[in-house]
RNA sequence: CGGGGCGUAGCGUAGUGGCUAGCGCGCCUGCUUUGGGAGCAGGAGAUCGGGAGUUCGAAUCUCCCCGCCCCGACCA
C-alpha cells in the first residue's frame, strides 16, 4: 500500500495559528497542512487533506453502494431552465451562483440538484416496474453564501453527496427513506462520529417527515433540544410546543381596561400591575407570562409580494426570528417599522391587543397565536391605546386568532413534546446529514409520472437525502483532537500508521525502511518520517500535529531493539520488540 | 446587509511623522547537532492592501476604494 515520506511530502506544517481560524477543526486542518484558504469559503486541498477527504467520500460511496443505491454524476455547470420550471431560479435568491455563457445565456453552478435528478429519471424510466430507484452522487456544490466562515464547515464551495429516491407511493417513500436512514447511520459510524439525530423542519422544501444528522458540537452553529427522559431531539425549528389544555374561563371577571401609563414593554407593564393596588392580583404576583405580546412583522415573498403578520406569544418569550423565518418560508421576515405603523394607524407601537388584529379586523391582519394560548388562558394585553391595558382577556371568550403558528423562542425547562414527562434542554451540533421526505413536489413541477398497472399515468414521490462530504472532514477534526493536533479515527486517517525515525545513525533508517516497507507488504498506508535533518521534537510534534492514530517511533530504543508504539488518542506506549513490531501491529489495526 | 476588529516577506508579528522597515518561524549555503519545535556563521525574500492628498520627509496623518476575520441577519 501506499508509503507518504515526509522527506518529500507536499507538506509544510505550521508552527503557530494561522490568524484568520477560530475554531479548533478549521485551525489544525491549517496548521497540519491539510488545506489551505484560497478566497472566503473557498478551500485548496493540500496531499494529506486530500487523502483524509477521499477517506470519507469512500465509506460514503461504500454505505450508499452497500445500501443498493446507484451512482451517477451531473455537472457542477447547469442551464437555468430546468431551475426556471421550478421557480428555484428566482426562489434560491442571491445565494445561487449565476453566471452567464459568451452568448449571455444564463448558467449557475448548482447548489442542489433536484431538478437534474427529478429530470434525468423523467429522461429514461417511464413505468412502476422501473422502481422503487435512489440514485445519488457525490459533487462538488456552488452557494454564495453571505457569510462563509468556520473553515470547511460553512464554504461556499463544498462536496456533498446528495441522494435522491424514487417511489409510486407514500408506503414506498417510507421504505426509501428509512433506507437511507440506516445507510446514513452505518456511515456516520464508519466516520467515528458521534451524532444525534432529531426532527427537522421540512416546511422549507415542501416535505413532511425530515430529520437532520448532528454532530455533537459545541461550536456547531445548529441548536437542538433533547429530552430529559425520553429520546426525543429535535431541531430547536422543529421543535412542537406542548399546549395546555383548554381551561374553563366561567369564573373569570368581564375583561377590563385600565390605564397603564408608560408601560410600553412588558417589563414595565409587570411591574405597574404588581406595584398599584387595583391592578394587583389577589393570589400571587403577575408575572411576564400572564401578559400577551403582540409582534407584528412584515414578511416578504420571493415573488415580490410581502403582507403584515401578528403574532401573539406569553409575554415571557420572544419570538424566535429563526423558528418564524422556518415557519413562514420561503417569506423573508423584517421588522414592522415606523412607515409600517403609519400605514396601519390602528396599531399602537407598544400597545397592540387582539381587538384590531385578524383578517376580519378592522386592520385586516392576519393573526396568529402561540398554542400556549388556548382557550380559557387569561391575559394582560394591550388595548389599542397608548397607555392602556386590558386585563382579563380571555382567549375564546374574548378573542380568537386566524390560527396558531409555533415560533416562540423554545427554552431549556420547557416540557417535552415526546413524552410530556420529562423537559428540554439545549444542546448545539454540526449538521452532517439531512433526510426527508419530498413528496411529490418536484416531480409535479417537471412532470415526471409512471404508468401504473392499469396504464394511468401516477406521480412519482421523492425523498431527498444529503451528506456534506467536506464538511464531514471538518466536524471529524472538530470531534477529534486535543491541543497537540487531529486524532483521526484510522478509516479516515490519511495513513494507518506514521513510522517516525530519529537520530542521525544510519542502522536506524534501514531498520525503518524494512518496517515500513513490510507494513505496507501487509496492505498498510504508511506515513513514514524519514527526514534526516529534521530534530526528533520536530517530527514528535508534527506526528501529533497531524493525527495518524498510531505512531512507531524508530530511535534511541532501537540500540536495546525496541521501537515505541504509541497511541495517538491516549498517549499510551509500548515497546515492542522490533522483529515483532510488524506483526503487533497487523494485530492490533487489521 | 448591520455591528466590531484587522491588513507590514510563505506564516506569526513589532514599528503612531525622521537614518537602509525590525524580530521569530519557515526557506537557501556551510559547519556542528539529533528523544520533545537545536547552535553558530552567511544569505534570499516586503510595490508596508490600492489610490489620492497633507508634509522637507508617510507603514505612521487625512480622504476614497479594496480585501480579510469575528458577531448578528441570512443559510436544500
Amino acid at each position: 500500500m501506499t508509503v507518504l515520506r515526509m522527506s518529500s511530502l507536499f507538506l509544510r506544517t505550521l508552527r503557530d495559528d494561522p490568524a484568520d481560524a477560530e475554531l479548533p477543526s478549521h485551525r489544525l486542518l491549517v496548521r497540519a497542512g491539510y488545506i489551505r484558504r484560497v478566497a472566503p469559503g473557498i478551500f485548496t486541498w493540500l496531499p494529506l487533506g486530500l487523502a483524509t477527504f477521499h477517506n470519507v467520500e469512500r465509506i460514503v460511496r461504500e454505505e450508499m453502494d452497500a445500501a443498493g443505491f446507484q451512482e451517477v454524476r451531473f455537472p457542477a455547470l447547469l442551464p437555468r431552465e430546468p431551475y426556471e420550471l421550478t421557480n428555484r431560479w428566482t426562489e434560491y435568491g442571491p445565494n445561487l451562483f449565476r453566471l452567464q455563457d459568451r452568448r449571455g445565456t444564463d448558467m449557475l453552478l448548482g447548489p442542489t440538484h433536484e431538478e437534474m435528478f427529478t429530470l434525468t429519471v423523467k429522461g429514461e424510466f417511464s413505468s412502476y416496474k422501473d422502481l422503487p430507484i435512489s440514485l445519488y452522487q457525490i459533487q462538488t456544490k456552488y452557494r454564495d453564501e453571505a457569510r462563509p466562515r468556520a473553515g470547511l464547515l460553512r464554504g461556499r464551495e463544498f462536496v456533498m453527496k446528495d441522494s435522491y429516491s424514487f417511489d409510486l407511493d407514500d408506503a414506498g417513500l417510507e421504505a426509501s427513506y428509512a433506507k437511507h436512514r440506516l445507510a446514513y447511520q452505518s456511515t456516520f459510524a464508519r466516520l467515528g462520529l458521534s451524532y444525534v439525530i432529531v426532527d427537522a423542519h421540512a416546511g422549507a422544501m415542501g416535505g413532511s417527515k425530515s430529520e437532520e444528522f448532528l454532530a455533537e458540537c459545541e461550536r456547531g452553529e445548529d441548536t437542538f433540544v433533547r429530552c430529559t427522559s425520553c429520546d426525543y431531539a429535535a431541531n430547536v425549528e422543529a421543535v412542537a410546543s406542548v399546549a395546555p389544555a383548554a381551561a374553563d374561563f366561567s369564573g373569570i371577571p368581564a375583561a377590563h381596561a385600565e390605564d397603564t401609563p408608560d408601560t410600553p414593554t412588558i417589563a414595565t407593564l409587570v411591574d405597574i400591575s404588581n406595584t398599584r393596588d387595583d391592578l394587583r392580583r389577589d393570589d400571587r404576583p403577575w408575572t411576564a407570562a400572564d401578559t400577551l405580546k403582540n409582534v407584528v412583522v412584515k414578511v416578504t415573498y420571493p415573488d415580490g409580494s410581502s403582507k403584515a403578520l401578528a403574532i401573539g406569544v406569553p409575554g415571557d418569550r420572544e419570538v424566535d426570528m429563526k423558528r418564524l423565518e422556518a415557519a413562514v418560508h420561503p417569506g423573508a421576515v423584517a421588522p414592522f417599522e415606523e412607515s409600517d405603523f403609519a400605514a396601519n394607524p390602528a396599531l399602537v407601537k407598544g400597545y397592540i391587543g387582539p381587538g384590531v388584529l385578524g383578517t376580519e379586523s378592522a386592520s385586516g391582519i392576519e393573526y396568529l397565536l402561540d398554542p400556549r394560548v388556548v382557550s380559557g388562558t387569561r391575559w394582560i394585553t394591550g388595548a389599542n391605546r397608548a397607555g392602556s391595558h386590558v386585563y382579563d382577556l380571555v382567549a375564546g371568550r374574548d378573542f380568537n386568532g386566524d390560527g396558531t403558528i409555533d415560533v416562540a423562542e423554545v427554552r431549556e425547562g420547557d416540557v417535552c413534546p415526546g413524552c410530556t414527562a420529562g423537559t428540554l434542554f439545549l444542546a448545539r451540533g454540526i449538521e452532517i446529514g439531512h433526510i426527508f421526505q419530498l413528496g411529490r413536489k418536484y416531480a409535479e413541477a417537471l412532470g415526471l409520472t409512471v404508468l401504473d398497472e392499469n396504464g394511468k399515468p401516477v406521480v412519482v414521490t421523492m425523498g431527498s437525502y444529503g451528506i456534506g462530504v467536506s464538511r464531514a472532514v471538518a466536524a471529524i477534526a472538530e470531534q477529534s483532537h486535543d491541543e497537540k493536533g487531529l486524532i483521526w479515527p484510522r478509516e479516515v486517517s490519511p495513513a494507518d500508521v506514521h513510522v517516525v525515525a530519529t537520530g542521525k545513525d544510519e542502522s536506524v533508517f534501514a531498520a525503518a525502511e524494512a518496517v515500513v516497507a513490510e507494513l505496507a507488504a501487509k496492505g498498510m498506508r504508511v506515513l513514514f518520517d524519514d527526514r534526516r535533518q529534521a530534530s526528533p521534537g520536530v517530527k514528535f510534534n508534527d506526528a501529533e500535529l497531524i493525527g495518524v492514530p498510531t505512531i512507531v517511533v524508530m530511535g534511541k530504543r532501537l540500540a536495546d531493539g525496541l521501537v515505541e508504539v504509541k497511541d495517538r488518542a491516549t498517549g499510551a506506549v509500548a515497546e515492542v520488540a522490533l522483529a515483532d513490531v510488524v506483526a503487533h501491529l497487523c494485530a492490533e489495526l487489521l
